[in-house]
RNA sequence: GGAGAGGUGGCCGAGUCGGCCGAAGGCGCUCGCCUGCUAAGCGGGUAUCGGGCUUAAAACCUGAUCGAGGGUUCGAAUCCCUCCCUCUCCGCCA
């Protein structure tokens, strides 16, 4: 969410750098909603204040002995005038709101300028794609080779969109998430944390996903509780609602946890394999930071996605996503692009964000300085480290052999108790 | 799931028949004084988020907040309703 004044003297200034994103519906109806919010606002102010003046002289009278009857008179008239102006008030209010609720963070200066997934440029990469001699095959062949990924079943039990693991990819995934939260508790300084799965609407408000895209969210019937989406949503939400001392900062942690997403919308995209489930595993880092020093923790906190891809050995590259594929709440974003040689394409596998205060004002995060008289919002950062089931995806099709094994990269090896190939079944 | 108790400032805790209660008192923290050192003592300060004024800040004016929301009332921490949470006992359960 945009801060409220900000937005007001500087509306021209925020409309110019909110188009960069494109269109944005419904920003125009601010300026004048605000406007009549303020006039309620100082008239009901100064009804309370005149109220609460005669209330005291009412309660001195009655203190003394006096008769108030003289001061009462009338008194109801303007309580029933009160209450109704305070009533439109919330009612602008909500409004006013709802507008700033649905509005996009503004994009960074140095979040290029471009429409879609197209216009993102490379930042770097890292690593070589290998050359095969043998015919590549994609994640779902290999894996069924290993008789490792079962969707037939999943369809059956679940539906579309999900996946059981059997055996070694079973034991890979789990592999892969050890690996991860070690090294970034041991490596990067994080701290682990394994938050509740369910969650209520105003935690998911604080991070962003509501109110504008309930659509991608699975609520439980009945209840104010939803599935997570991301375990950033959890690990913001820790300091929902908190005045953070500035010196414990950044704080930094990390969670595994499955993510569970409706994916309304995305009919026909990326149908086959691991790469887009309804559920799916990541290992998330989120940081909370001083303003001043978020676009350096931005950095930090993708160098630490990174390592993970480096260590595990698979081609990578970093680009900066353009203004018009910039996340709703994200000032600045780099994706992590991992190499898929069956698609020949470099695909997502991180996301690595600097939502400034955007989350902080909505989840009301703060952070004081020892002896200083003000809070100020905070800074708060997330990132994927990494999606765990498109690493696998990734892992089986760079590391494959021709004889359809899979060569574990030398840092799972500990993590598969010791074994460096997983062998096709016969 | 059943029965009961309760949610007040950083913490503990008072709040009488609704009326100078944003809230006594204590602890903690902090500033100053005092003091061979430490400890003790004395005095002061110490919730948060808004709106207005201001170039800005401070000061000042002002609104809201005693779990959340609503109601009664000129006026609610105090009365009523709904919800949330915590604790105790019983039942069930990994």
């Amino acid at each position: 969410m945009l801060d409220l004044k900000y937005v007001r003297v500087h509306f021209e200034a925020v409309r110019q750098a909110l188009s960069r994103r494109g269109p944005i519906p419904g920003l125009e109806a601010f300026l004048e909603k605000d406007a009549v919010r303020r006039d309620l606002l100082s008239r009901v102010e100064a009804l309370k204040a005149e109220r609460n003046r005669v209330s005291a002289e009412v309660a001195r009278a009655k203190r003394e002995g006096r008769d108030a009857a003289g001061i009462l008179s009338g008194l109801s008239r303007a309580a029933d005038e009160t209450k109704a102006l305070d009533a439109e008030l919330a009612a602008v209010d909500a409004q006013v709101r709802d507008i700033l609720l649905t509005v996009p963070n503004i994009p960074h200066p140095s979040t290029p300028d471009g429409k879609d997934e197209s216009d993102n440029p490379v930042v770097r990469a890292w690593g070589q794609p290998r050359t095969f001699d043998f015919p590549v095959r994609d994640h779902l062949d290999v894996g069924a080779g290993l008789a490792g990924l079962d969707f037939e079943r999943a369809v059956r039990m679940s539906g579309a969109r999900f996946c059981v693991l059997r055996g070694d990819l079973a034991r890979l995934e789990r592999a892969l998430v050890a690996l991860m939260i070690d090294m970034h508790v041991q490596e990067h300084g994080y701290l682990e944390i394994a938050p509740p799965y369910l969650v209520n609407g105003a935690s998911l408000v604080g991070t962003g996903q509501l109110p504008k895209f309930a659509e991608d969210l699975f609520k439980i019937e009945g209840q104010d509780r939803y599935l997570i989406p991301t375990a950033e949503v959890p690990l913001t939400n820790l300091h929902r609602e908190e005045t953070l001392a500035a010196e414990d900062l950044p704080l930094a942690y990390t969670a595994y946890t499955p993510c569970f997403r409706s994916e309304a919308g995305s009919y026909g995209k990326d149908t086959r394999g691991l790469i887009r489930l309804h559920q799916f595993d990541k290992v998330e880092l989120v940081r909370i930071c001083r303003p001043e020093d978020s676009y350096e923790e931005l950095e930090r906190l993708t160098g630490h996605a990174e390592a993970v891809l480096q260590r595990l050995e698979l081609p990578y590259r970093v680009v900066s996503l353009c203004a018009g594929d910039l996340g709703f709440g994200s000032a600045k974003t780099y994706d992590l692009e991992v190499w898929l040689p069956a698609q020949g394409k470099y695909r997502e596998i991180s996301s690595c964000s600097n939502l400034e205060d955007f989350q902080a004002r909505r989840a009301d995060i703060r952070l004081k300085d020892k002896g200083a008289k003000k809070s100020v919002l905070a800074h708060t950062l997330n990132g994927s480290g990494l999606a765990v089931g498109r690493a696998m995806a990734a892992i089986l099709e760079n590391c494959q052999n021709a004889d359809g094994s899979v060569t574990l990269p030398t840092a799972l090896v500990p993590y598969m108790g010791g074994r460096e190939r997983l062998s096709p079944v016969a």
